[in-house]
RNA sequence: GCGCCAGUAGCUCAGUUGGAUAGAGCAACAGCCUUCUAAGCUGUGGGUCGGGGGUUCGAUUCCCUCCUGGCGCGCCA
């Protein structure tokens, strides 16, 4: 049992000694100023009422029947309107390191798998053209997403959904035909919604090279498949480039050519939530909490982009994925309620929350205090590789993680290239790097620090105790932000851990102590530099040993 | 007009799900390198948490209402 979990057992004992009931339940927290104590509970005031007595009253009387022994507790207090503050004592609160120590890689990982799978759709971007900005924030999104549900034990499947049907694709084959007829002497005539970057043109170059037959590109469904061909390797070459990997690429227009989009609409039809209106088929969507009705057949026979939506988003259950997170761009949240409507519609026992949506803001890319809007090669954006390029795959990470979702995201190239040497990702990393050369420089063999012997109670410095603290708190840290899907809480943890790993270090000295203090801060150190890595590596940012 | 998201230090943003004196980075200023990495440490200044109500022991956090900004509201995808 860990410290805390003593703590709250012998809570509820004094808690029920003084009229609580039984399923009385605790909330312990750090206090925010660490000269209140290790741990804190506002359990008087929330006593208070239901025992018809005042807080501070409350807290005395907890005091008093707490069995401080039993609790792990050093000393107990009360404060303010009715805090019990608990402070422990250094060997019982550093001992806790042990099991870092233990688990190694697998600290802040569950225990146990939660036997269920997790489908995590993310980037998902049509293969019209390289990644963009936006594109780049989902790729750190949805793979940090995707590692923190694997820290909790889910089996997760990293999905990217390709729109390779309908129109824009149409517009890439006939964008990329307008190129060649411009290198065989034509004018050149890029069609309406076609696409202007260079990056066409060198698809049409590699095409004329492949099929100098048709160097006009007369065959437009074999420019087409060339397009999208090398559109797909550019855009694998933009995420390896940024360390994703996806276990699965759907393509959406599997979902016409074996009959899932008709067998959908059948579906719906079926059970009964459509009707006919102008000539067009409607689904009833306002019967499933969205706004308007929606259009699945148009008047012209063809079908919305809505039903392949719907049709994919059954496939992903059906595959057994009896959960689906979907990171996408702000832009899209109109279509998550048609989505989900779409779905229960058809009322075969997907849940109604199904998919989970993570929305994020936009992204504006900023160069010399002004907006940069234009990439040379994309012809209109910003590309993910242009950022990667400028300030490092690291870097492009964190800057992108560190904020939360929903804020929009400011990235200031000059800011992140220019202060590489103040960058908060440096920062951490130069942490566990510092940490690294202890055991170089001692040449002490890390694999052969163990938690055996070493006496906690020697890690008594405020330094000490404040990032052993820190340190114990990476489980319920990960714990919460896989459970709010918000990765940019690991991000902010790492960098107030870093600072109390670099402000530990600046002032206390490892090799060369007494054997006693040595031990225990090599079991710190490593146990420091294991929380570091690990937290890193969730959010795929290497740990450098030395920089 | 309706819906979603945001508004916190000069700038970019956190704020542990309602707690104690609201924080970090950058920017500004002042110090610290014969000792495991100075990509570091220490200190100083900087705030009407958009405005106004409400809920309660207690609100940056929850509710209402205004203001401002972004995005979305098609038989486009």
């Amino acid at each position: 049992m860990s410290a805390v979990d003593r703590l709250r057992a012998a809570l509820v004992q004094a808690a029920v000694a003084v009229g609580a009931p039984a399923d009385v339940a605790p909330a312990l927290e750090r206090p925010r100023d660490p000269s209140h104590g290790d741990w804190a509970t506002n359990l008087a005031m929330t006593l208070a009422k239901p025992l018809g007595r005042k807080p501070r009253e409350v807290a005395d009387a907890l005091v008093g029947a707490l069995d401080l022994a039993a609790a792990g507790v050093a000393e107990a207090s009360v404060a303010g309107p009715g805090f019990l503050n608990f402070r422990l004592a250094t060997g019982d609160l550093a001992a806790g390191l042990a099991r870092i120590l233990e688990a190694g890689e697998g600290w802040g990982r569950a225990d146990a798998p939660v036997g269920r799978t997790v489908v995590v759709e993310f980037v998902s971007a049509n293969p019209t053209g390289p990644l963009h900005v936006g594109h780049g924030r989902q790729a750190a999104l949805g793979d940090a997403i995707s590692a923190l549900l694997t820290a909790q034990g889910w089996d997760v499947t990293r999905e990217f959904y390709y729109n390779d049907a309908g129109v824009q694709i149409a517009n890439l084959a006939r964008s990329v035909q307008a190129r060649l007829r411009e290198r065989a002497g034509l004018p050149l005539e890029i069609p309406e919604g076609g696409y202007h970057g260079a990056y066409i043109a060198e698809i049409a170059e590699r095409y004329a090279a492949e099929y100098p037959t048709d160097a006009r590109g007369d065959e437009l469904e074999a420019v087409r498949a060339v397009a999208v061909r090398e559109l797909r390797k550019e855009q694998d070459l933009d995420l390896r480039a940024f360390g994703v990997r996806f276990d699965v690429y759907y393509l959406e227009s599997s979902l016409y050519t074996d009959g899932r989009v008709e067998r959908t609409v059948a579906d719906l039809v079926a059970a009964g939530h459509t009707f006919e209106d102008d000539g067009a088929l409607f689904l009833r969507t306002t019967a499933f909490g969205d706004d308007k009705d929606r259009v699945m057949r148009k008047r012209d026979g063809t079908f919305t982009y809505f039903v392949p939506d719907v049709a994919y988003h059954v496939t992903k259950f059906e595959r057994g994925f009896t959960r689906a997170v979907n990171v996408q761009g702000a832009d899209h949240h109109g279509t998550t309620a048609r989505v989900r409507a779409g779905l229960q519609a058809l009322g075969v026992g997907i849940p109604a929350g199904y998919p989970e949506y993570v929305l994020h803001q936009m992204v504006t890319v900023m160069r010399g205090g002004e907006e940069v809007k234009i990439s040379k090669r994309a012809g209109s954006y910003v590309t993910v590789r242009d950022l990667i390029d400028e300030v490092g795959r690291d870097a492009v990470r964190y800057f992108f993680l560190m904020r939360k979702g929903d804020s929009q995201l400011v990235f200031d190239v000059d800011l992140a290239r220019a202060q590489s040497e103040e960058n908060p990702v440096y920062y951490i990393q130069m942490a566990h790097a510092r940490l690294s050369g202890i055991f170089r420089v001692g040449e002490v063999d890390p694999s052969r620090v163990t938690g055996d012997g070493v006496v906690w109670a020697a890690l008594d410095t405020p330094e000490e105790r404040e990032l052993v603290k820190a340190l114990l708190d990476w489980p319920t840290l990960v714990a919460g932000a896989a459970d709010a899907l918000e990765p940019h809480r690991v991000a902010n943890w790492l960098l107030e851990t870093a600072r109390l790993v670099h402000t530990w270090y600046h002032k206390h000295h490892v090799l060369g102590e007494a054997p006693t203090v040595l031990a225990a801060r090599l079991a710190l150190a490593k146990a420091a530099r294991i929380t570091l890595a690990n937290g890193l590596a969730l959010l795929g940012i290497s740990a450098p040993e030395r920089m």
